[in-house]
RNA sequence: GGGAGGUUAGCUCAGUGGUAGAGCACCUGCUUUACACGCAGGGGGUCGCGGGUUCAAGUCCCACACCUCCCA
């Protein structure tokens, strides 16, 4: 073996390995025992960002520990056809050639949009590989093939006769640039600085004018009412009156309605229906006029006026407020600090207008999906989520799910000449229930959005019955990141529910999101992304999977430091040297699968037993989500249990100096499993340095990915050996610090003496007298009081005394001494407590006894130092 | 305006009632029979502020301050 270890001198070649074996290949149920996870499909011509690295890292370590355990464990992947965003590139494509989709038209369009799939969506898949996922790639999904597409047909034609899709006339947020409808999910409101115009009306048949303010004075040209808060006294005389439209002189009626807040502004404000949400709603309840002033495409229309028809939004807004100001009915303009939505997708201001599209109304599955949560049949971790979650399922409005686009799910409509619509499952169908084959299909896509929620089930093979719904089929945990909790997991949530009668899932992991090492959030504009590959390369990918693992702690986020990776890198040549040195010292010694733990002496037995608690803790801590402590445990256990003591230990015992029973075969033993344990966050390095281990064959002919992962070993509890082997460590690490504080030279020799009122200790430490002398450089060693003039001390009760050619510097002396003062404040807190009586009556017996018992120990402790400065 | 989370060592973070922890950084020493991506020893914290509950509070409760995010 190589003395330093190199990630890309194996990790290609295991992921081969995996895949020509079929490791992670599931078989065809029925199954008694299995494990599912689906990936969050990722866009298909898009790349795998940090974020899907954490996210794949959580899914393939569950999967993978399933798996050990004997489970069919599948993780199915998969990409989504991402509308938008994939139309978006195609269209930039086309541009670039000086042409447009509305050119090619429609089915020319799609040609080339599934050309771009085929040529990107290679790329997924070789970036999940890289980062050492145990994907079952014979079952890989894509939210456009061809039974993903029934599937979202079957689950439109079902809402729809159910009553639950239905098509209408409704205010809807819409992406001029896009040119398409949006859902509320997709508008993200932000702060801007704004100006509140204040605008005089006359009314009709008298002087007076009134005030209303607007962000929005474009939007006056399409009012048709203004309104006032029923109870408002300043206006109750204008109730029956009207009031002029400045510009275009129509009539507007006042109104009177709840929604209006007297103390904004004037209190009467101007009612737009056709594009204001609020305004809709209105208009509905006082039956108000629709006057579209705004095109699709930012305009303004002939509605508007000859003066602004064919204007930009923005630049009708300018000139308005100019001819406002001209009439004089400008009154003021103020600063103002306001939200407005945008569209997340296209970053501009969305239109709100009244358009024809196709909704669905979620109220009753919504309720479902809240109750579930509620009732604790749906975990979600962390847990603090279950607020946010109940607060949006209960406040759920209808969902737009038509979108103005060409790449996705056509929606399965037909309208025939009079404009009777059929839905139905195909052409055909549709044509049966029509009468006519006069049918046009509707032109729009549905979000992709809808097509996701049925990920969980619609990737097994709903709506047939298929073996992998029997055996897979509800998913067992879901992993992805809290930012599409809304978008896609409650959506899933209630097309499962409402689909399959069943949650498609039990868990949620909800990740933070990943941020650069100052905690900046990671964008494209801040220029600090990172590219998960990049990362790869640099420290490997398990060294990034252990990182963002160890990170993820729940409800944080997680702050990405390259330095923290390159500690992780440094376990990696830990793990990789242990193995070198065990290779190179054990002989013929094998990995065991059992050992003999009563044939074994006090080191064996005490890192087989740490080795049992280690592979317990590690177990619980995966059970239940906690990957970050399960790997610091895991971290902790191999660097300083196994690496700093026990191979130490084993040192006298494998050159021969001093023989114990089967020591080889524990070393291996323990690597064997500490490096299963590992397994699921570390997956090459494991397998590259397990395959190493004579007999691993034993534990499993193929790979350590289906070796069985370790459990807590009753056999191996030694907890009185544990006790004793923890005092001669402390002991050795205790005479360390004392040769530093002689200032000793580390080759030079020293005489320990030691005494112990523990049962049994004295000749324990008797028996392992080579390892003292080994660790601890000794020149001889006694079991004996402390002889005059020695440098003392009491560790783990026992008093050791060390003695030395050279006595205590100044500086040392003073040292022992800022220590005894320490010891003497500890000394006098805990006199105090147990001179309390309230302490003595009412703290738990245990608790008191632990106070009485440090208080002894520091006492003599003192004494201990106290002598070695008289001495 | 409502909600969630955060405030602990220089940095990034663990720690849900009983002696303040980790990784990295820092200081000192070291070619010790695997590893300088290393070994050994060390320094460093009034746990945001103020109250309260308790024998005992970083931990529970109340109020406040500041930061992040979500929703309206």
């Amino acid at each position: 073996m190589d003395k330093h270890f190199d990630p890309k001198s194996y990790e290609q070649k295991w992921q081969t390995y995996w895949s020509e074996n079929d490791v992670f290949r599931t078989p065809n149920g029925p199954l008694e025992s299995s494990f599912c996870i689906m990936i969050p499909p990722p866009n298909v011509t898009g790349k795998l960002h940090i974020g899907h690295a954490l996210q794949s890292a959580l899914q393939d370590l569950l999967v993978r520990w399933h798996r050990m355990q004997g489970r069919q464990a599948l993780w199915l992947p998969g990409t989504d056809h991402a509308g938008i965003a994939t139309q978006l590139m195609v269209e930039k494509q086309l541009e670039a050639e000086g042409s447009s989709r509305e050119e090619i038209g429609r089915e020319a369009f799609l040609k080339r949009a599934w050309q771009w799939k085929e040529q990107y969506q290679g790329n997924i898949r070789k970036q999940l590989d890289l980062l050492g996922s145990s994907c079952d790639w014979s079952r890989e999904r894509f939210t456009l093939d061809d039974g993903f597409s029934r599937a979202v047909r079957e689950a439109f034609v079902q809402l729809y006769k159910e009553g639950l899709i239905y098509r209408g006339e409704y205010i809807v947020n819409w992406s001029p640039r896009l040119n398409t409808a949006i859902s509320d999910l997709e508008v993200e409101m932000r702060e801007m600085r704004g100006k509140l115009y204040h605008m005089a009306y006359s009314v009709e048949g008298s002087d007076e004018r009134v005030v209303v303010a607007t962000t929005r004075p474009e939007t006056l040209l399409g009012d048709t009412a203004i309104a006032m808060h029923p109870e408002d006294e300043r206006y109750q005389h204008l109730r029956k009156r009207v009031a002029i439209l400045p510009i275009l002189g129509r009539t507007l009626p006042f109104i009177a309605d709840d929604v209006v807040e007297p103390g904004f502004g004037t209190g009467l404000v101007k009612v737009t229906p056709f594009h204001d949400p609020n305004d809709f709603e209105m208009g509905q309840r006082h039956g108000l006029e629709l006057i579209q002033v705004i095109d699709r495409r930012g305009k303004m229309t002939a509605a508007a006026g000859p003066d602004f028809e064919g204007l930009d939004r923005f630049e009708a807004r300018r000139k308005i407020v100019e001819r406002l100001e001209q009439e004089g009915r400008l009154i003021k303009v103020e600063e103002h600090l306001h939200n407005v939505g945008h569209s997340q997708r296209s970053d501009e201001p969305v239109e709100p207008l009244v358009s024809t599209q196709w909704f669905c109304n979620v109220s009753s599955m919504a309720k479902r999906a809240l109750d579930a949560v509620e009732e604790g049949e749906l975990q979600l971790v962390p847990d603090s989520w279950g607020k946010t979650w109940s607060h949006w399922l209960s406040n759920i409005q209808p969902w737009c799910v038509s979108r103005q686009l060409w790449w996705g799910h056509q929606i399965p409509a037909w309208y025939t000449s009079d404009g009777k619509v059929f839905v139905a499952n195909s052409l055909e169908e549709a044509i049966e229930e029509a009468g006519t084959d006069e049918l046009t299909r509707d032109v729009d896509v549905l979000d992709t959005w809808f097509s996701s929620g049925l990920w969980p089930f619609a990737t097994l093979g709903w709506p047939e019955e298929t073996p992998d719904m029997a055996s897979f089929y509800p998913t067992n945990v879901l992993i992805t990141g809290y930012d599409i909790l809304f978008f896609w997991v409650a959506r899933m949530a209630m097309m499962g529910l409402h689909f399959t009668d069943t949650l498609p899932f039990s868990a949620v992991h909800l990740t933070g999101l990943v941020r650069d090492a100052k905690g900046h959030k990671m964008s494209k504009t801040r220029g600090n992304t990172v590219d998960p590959l990049d990362l790869v390369d640099e420290y490997g990918a398990d060294a990034l999977r252990f990182t963002l693992t160890v990170l993820d702690s729940p409800g944080r986020d997680i702050p990405l430091d390259p330095e923290r990776m390159a500690g992780y890198r440094a376990f990696g040549n830990k793990l990789w040297n242990a193995t070198r040195f065990a290779l190179s010292r054990v002989g013929e010694a094998k990995v065991q699968e059992s050992l003999d733990f009563a044939q074994l002496e006090a080191p064996e037995r005490w890192i087989l037993s740490r080795l049992s608690a280690t592979a317990e803790e590690v177990n619980a801590k995966f059970a239940t989500f906690r990957f970050d402590e399960a790997c610091n445990c895991l971290y902790h256990f191999f660097w300083h249990e196994l690496c700093d003591w026990y191979l130490e230990f084993s040192k006298p015992a494998l050159g021969g100096e001093a023989p114990r029973p089967l020591v080889g075969e524990v070393v291996l033993t323990a690597l064997d499993r500490s490096l299963r344990l590992l397994h699921p966050v570390m997956p090459y390095l494991t397998e590259e340095l397990w395959q190493r281990l004579p007999g691993h064959e034993a534990i499993h002919p193929t790979t350590i990915a289906l070796a069985p992962y370790p459990q807590a070993e009753e056999g191996w509890r030694d907890p009185q050996g544990e006790s004793q082997m923890q005092a001669l460590i402390e002991v050795i690490t205790r005479l360390r610090s004392i040769r530093k504080e002689m200032g000793l030279p580390p080759g030079e020799k020293v005489k320990l003496f030691a005494s112990s009122e523990i049962a049994g200790m004295e000749s324990f430490l008797k028996v392992e007298e080579p390892l003292l002398s080994f660790l601890g450089r000794l020149e001889s060693f006694e079991i004996a009081p402390p002889p005059e003039g020695s440098s003392r001390d009491l560790v783990a009760g026992i008093e050791i005394a060390v003695t030395a050619e050279r006595e205590l510097s100044p500086a040392q002396r003073q040292k022992v001494q800022k220590e005894i003062e320490k010891l003497a404040e500890e000394i006098d807190k805990g006199e105090q407590r147990l001179n309390n009586q309230h302490f003595l009556s009412k703290a738990p017996a245990a608790v008191v006894e632990k106070s009485r018992q440090r208080l002894v120990e520091l006492s003599e402790r003192r004494a201990s130092l106290q002598a070695s400065l008289e001495g």
